[in-house]
DNA sequence: ATAATAGTGTCTTTCAGACATTATCTA
DNA sequence: TAGATAATGTCTGAAAGACACTATTAT
């Protein structure tokens, strides 16, 4: 009885009868390079906002997007010609205003990628490109998107503190200087070696690769994420 | 020029060409009474599940809404007459299958609410009840509503190991051993009352109301949650 | 008086901070 | 050989864990 109601309700349901809003996803996808953290941004080819950089991102496609990771996973993948091997979801910005044409919600994501996976087709595309966050306060960017990246940041930051998520953003054999390094980009003071390195090496964090490196001083081991890696989480924080 | 040509753009604009996913708030709602945690839960009346228990929660109403919080909360002042001391968005869900009717992506909310303030006005609500988290096992919820309130739960759980973010499921005086055993009950073990009294005091969390209280030993002071203290995070967390 | 329990004293344990030291690499 | 820097030794300090103890309340 209610199921056979609940097929009947189904068919006629059409959602074109109702006025909602839009659905975007976009992406606040950050690398490590040259010393510096870098965002992904892209030039809008389209109104509104037409010529202003923002984050990769676009509508959710019913047929293309089975989840809204699918959405974001795309639009990175046309930009850099790779998948990120972290992503997670940051917040949901949803209003009014944010955009000029109607009510809008975006799904934001945050992902880490070394430089050189996406170098090869990066190059190949001119409206994309690497920013490093420095320069982002002189930009004017696309619909809130400032905002998005300063919460995407700030969380990146906490992980820092607690966890080697940051570690997404080298290549995939990095050196525990490296590691430091980024992490105190993010933080924006210098670490204890003894510590960042005492706690990482008490939860087995990393393989060794047997492989080692060097520039101006002894070699450096190389390293790499272990598997899940991503999921653990100290219960005591660095010094902010 | 292009502020011209997107003039033009925006008002030949029509959200309804094209085929976008349904767009709803929903809010785990949690509170601590008689020893337990428990969430509110509302009896569907229509299709699809109808009949089902699941969130509060409901489309976004681009009329009455600003904000994507505005839909969440107009939805649980329908049911408790209030509006919560404590919301934060959870996460966003949205896939081609979690409504039958059509792609869907819900926002949803973690709110903290004590369960006298809502009690004049959920005892008038037939479709709406708090519902023990034990409970739950037993229940075949709407949607995916099952899974969603597992993962507020375990992130109010972390909240338990490092912040005083639960006092919200308390009536607004409160003494340390019912908010003791609040963040025990979340945590699901005990915790050393020295250890979590001891960081409460020196971040200086709570404001002394200058009652007290007293069943079965000694009066409890009453206090209440200073302003901002919901913002404030331990840098340790306590032994899970 | 007794049981229950709010609140405190204090010792131990854990782990990050600080910083010196040694070893190893390039130029 | 000098300067840089990877890696480690080790002491200090801060904060949580453990648990005993005192004080206060209802019955």
């Amino acid at each position: 009885m209610t199921k056979a109601e609940e097929t009947r309700f189904l068919a006629s349901y059409n959602i074109h009868n109702y006025d909602i809003p839009m659905v975007s996803a976009d992406a606040a996808l950050f690398t490590y390079h040259e010393a510096a953290i870098k965002i992904l941004l892209v030039e809008r080819q389209n109104h509104p906002d037409k010529g202003k950089w923002g984050l990769p991102g676009g509508f959710v496609d019913k047929q293309l997007d089975q989840h809204l990771e699918d959405t974001v996973l795309r639009k990175i993948k046309e930009k850099t010609g790779v998948v990120p091997p972290y992503i997670e979801q940051l917040q949901s910005f949803g209003s009014a205003h944010r955009d000029k044409r109607d009510w809008s919600v975006t799904i934001c994501f945050t992902a880490l990628i070394s430089h050189q996976s996406c170098a090869p087709h990066i190059d190949t595309v001119s409206d994309a490109a690497w920013v490093p966050l420095q320069k982002l306060e002189q930009m004017n960017l696309a619909f809130d998107h400032g905002a998005i990246i300063e919460l995407a940041r700030e969380r990146l930051r906490q992980k820092a503190l607690y966890s080697i998520v940051p570690g997404y953003a080298l290549p995939e054999k990095f050196t525990l200087p490296e590691l430091q390094k980024l992490h105190e980009a993010l933080i924006g003071k210098p670490l204890q070696k003894r510590s960042f390195r005492r706690r990482i090496a008490a939860a087995n964090l990393l393989e060794d690769t047997g492989e080692k490196r060097s520039e101006k001083g002894p070699a450096a081991t190389l390293y790499r994420l272990r598997k899940n890696s991503a999921e653990f989480t100290f219960t005591r924080n660095l010094e902010e």
